[in-house]
DNA sequence: TTGTACGCGTTATCAG
DNA sequence: CTGATAACGCGTACAA
């Protein structure tokens, strides 16, 4: 090889392997299309191929002011609702050759104060908030400043979830969608219904509540049960173990996500219940990977990888002085074996 | 407010607020401890808290010349084995104030190598591989180039899966843990197997099949028809179909994963088998998700958030010059109801 | 079209 | 212990 400087390969290495300078080493790289004359091209792009040059991305983010990283920022990646957001995060990411930072929240809410403003520092081109949004003013408002801080230093902000902070939006319909749900299985014969609720804090959780209550009312049937537990495995099982042992006469049981949906089946299964025979259940987003759990779990369909898709297809539309835009994503029921057409009695 | 520049609050704007220099500044945010006095300190972080000053991440690396980025490269970040690791990294780099860069591949390997070479240019302080490596004699090459010039520029790789490469390694012991599961089969009196054996160019599917055809034949029985397939549920689910359709006289049929195994449960399903009566069903990993599907699944339990933990902690515990280590992970075979006691016939 | 020179915000070195 | 100042690598006005 040739004689180098000892540290890692800098463009002005490259552009002297190729001997030009170091602004048309620049320029061949990322410069203004067609300002540089062919053939010169041709040497740097082969020259830094030779030294395997890699561009200093911190460097191109002091003398551009911005970088390509956009944060994601989740509750818990090992949630299987987040994991598939991220998914369709990053296939868009790539098609637009941005680089993700990921947040784990530990579904501790505060923590995306301090991811967004550390994602400022870096320079963060935008950041998604893909959880649910939390019922605490103080909080949001605190959330709310940052994110206005962050929008200061020219990034944009989306949220996949709620429309509670004058930011671009994927708007996830759960009351609508919950709603549709509960109509469906009241029309199959359902009667007596309890809800696996998850925390009341938790605006997801209280929507898709709130819609089935909807659909049970408009179907003219009494108020259903509903039992708060975590958004989880163990909370589903929990709620649904604790269900078992006070009521009687339940026809149907619905978890406002499949998560919780397979705890409460599990839970069934210990008690002797045989689903759906004993008991109907119903869960919510369409998992992928429960989607083979048996008795097939009647759920609402969340597009989770395109809604990671839009987030970021609106971080890369956004425009400086725009009002914020809002997506609209609905669930589809889809009816499965574990809630079929009741037998009238 | 006072008048500041128009753009973000820069350290300079601090130093200003709290009537100190920028080196003060500077250092009261992390100087080497005990440098600064204790008033001008408090002085400087009041001013900060004061401007919501977040530090400019880009010029914090352009001048110490690396950073507090660790890249984490899975296969796909949907696939519940790596989101579960994805969770461990997260949780140990939150401790270490580490951020995360994640790169998911599409099970493209070759993607592996932009993505190390990017995030040798972001100047990360180390990239984690979670993925299986892949019998490509090139591809490995070229691997181990584009590594060794990560950590020429002072960064540290870290794999997890197969110690193919001269770096630091959490090696899982797919084959031990596979041979265990086998002959814990063959002791309930399995002796017919099949195994659905993921894609062979995976190192991960080829060492379990590997290691269930040691069992086997350690305990005695022939050798195991093996079908090809992906790594995946649909995977799981086409190669069982295919088993049924051209196979008779099975006992038992080994998936290298549990997102296969249920993918093929739900194919025994589909043709009316029962299982485990039929038929005895195992898996690989123990994913969390999977573990209320009915019946419950024999599986080879990996401590896949440890995982991602440990090989955090590896990063963050290297010395410069040191050679590399290995951390080895044993898998612990759990046999539940998909592969009961076989009655003798 | 190409080259020169400055600035980005911070850390680290060196004087005081 | 504090302050002035030189890097760090790149993009880009500006000059040629």
């Amino acid at each position: 090889m040739n004689a180098m400087s000892p540290g890692p390969v800098t463009l002005q290495d490259v552009a002297n392997e190729a001997g030009v300078s170091l602004a048309t080493a620049s320029r061949a790289f990322n410069g203004s299309t067609r300002k540089v004359r062919q053939d010169l091209k041709e040497r740097v792009l082969l020259a830094a191929a030779k030294l395997n040059y890699a561009a200093n991305g911190p460097a191109q983010a002091m003398a551009r002011g911005r970088t390509n990283v956009v944060g994601l920022i989740v509750h818990d990646i090992s949630d299987p609702y987040f994991a598939a957001i991220a998914a369709g995060v990053m296939r868009a990411a790539e098609d637009q050759h941005l680089l993700v930072t990921l947040g784990s929240t530990m579904r501790r809410p505060e923590r995306e104060l301090d991811y967004v403003q550390v994602l400022r520092g870096q320079r963060s081109r935008a950041v998604i908030l893909a959880g649910s949004r939390v019922d605490d003013p103080e909080l949001l408002s605190r959330l709310r400043e940052e994110c206005a801080a962050f929008e200061r230093a020219g990034g944009r902000v989306v949220v996949i979830s709620q429309q509670k902070l004058p930011l671009d939006t994927v708007v996830v319909e759960n009351r609508s969608g919950a709603r549709a749900l509960a109509q469906r299985l009241a029309s199959l014969g359902y009667q007596r219904f309890a809800i696996l609720g998850g925390p009341t804090r938790l605006l997801t959780a209280r929507d898709r509540v709130q819609g089935i209550r909807d659909g049970l009312a408009a179907a003219g049937l009494p108020a259903p049960v509903v039992l708060e537990g975590a958004f989880t495995r163990d909370g589903g099982h929990d709620a649904m173990r604790e269900l078992l042992t006070s009521r009687e006469g339940l026809d149907c049981v619905v978890a406002v996500n499949d998560v919780m949906a397979v705890g409460a089946m599990a839970a069934c299964r210990d008690a002797g219940l045989h689903l759906p025979e004993d008991l109907a259940l119903a869960g919510f987003d369409d998992i992928a990977t429960l989607r083979d759990v048996h008795p097939k779990l009647t759920t609402v369909r969340l597009p989770l990888e395109r809604m990671g898709e839009t987030a970021l297809e609106l971080v890369t539309t956004g425009t400086e002085g725009e009002p914020h835009r809002t997506r609209r994503i609905r669930g589809e029921v889809l009816i499965r074996e574990s809630t079929p057409l009741r037998p009238t009695r």
